[in-house]
DNA sequence: GCGAAAGATCTATAACAGATATAACAATTG
DNA sequence: CAATTGTTATATCTGTTATAGATCTTTCGC
């Protein structure tokens, strides 16, 4: 899957990488069991250190994503809850943010809808991350 | 309304003032033309120093949820659209979140029905221009 | 109007996070 | 075995977060 990093976004870049990952996931553009780059492979096409790409690797399997082989880069192995109380304190903020500026809980729910849709049900595995 | 601060959030300070404020006004807990603390009394109920307050206000101010008066302490006053290209970004990033570690999308779409139901029904008399 | 209170601005500093740069080590693949 | 790769460690640099203190300007209450 083809990974970049946005030097104008304020965000770190292992924050970038990954979610890159885990929308791919979504997507379909990375499935189940298919490998990452390499740590060092993937440090070098985008120009950056190989131990920011390491950080982002190992968030991805902190958080349940992905399993580091030692010579075999990094798959895709999605495991542990879905729902924890820190992601739904993420949506709740986000969901607060528009509700505040005035829009209706019914337009809310169908961007997420829309949003969704374009996840691995929705569409061909062909999507490609919007900026 | 009620704010704090969580020393074992990992997140800024400033952050988090921030978004219970932006909560407060989805909840309807601070409505439109309320006031919040002035930064100095704020900074000593919290003991923080109140550049940090100041940061958070002016975060508010900029993001188009809070008006900073000279004395008066900063009044809720929302303004400017409501879907950033940064917000739906972030809503994005959470939804594929929850999707890639295999939630439904219905499901999904009810834990977002089920906070939204938290939030103010029907709004104040400024809420819409339309009728 | 006067004075106190509050926001704005400026400088300074300490602590922490993000990113880079090397170096060395361990494990595994071919 | 040898090369590649992930891991670990150290060091450095930069930017962010938070605190601290000083000063200025505005504005509200008296």
């Amino acid at each position: 899957m083809l990974l970049y990093v946005d030097l104008t976004d304020g965000r770190p870049v292992y924050q970038q990488l990954r979610d890159q990952v885990v929308e791919g996931i979504a997507t379909g553009a990375i499935a189940e069991g298919e490998r990452l780059p390499t740590i060092r492979q993937l440090a070098a096409d985008l120009a950056i250190n190989f131990h920011t790409v390491a950080r982002a690797y190992d968030l991805l399997r902190q958080e349940g994503f992905v399993q580091v082989g030692r010579r075999n880069g990094a798959s895709i192995c999605v495991r542990g809850e879905a729902a924890s109380p820190e992601w739904r304190a993420a949506l709740r903020t986000t969901l607060a943010h528009a509700y505040a500026k005035g829009m209706a809980s019914e337009e809310i729910l169908r961007i997420c809808r829309e949003i969704l849709a374009t996840f691995q049900k929705g569409g061909t595995s062909s999507e490609t991350t919007l900026a």
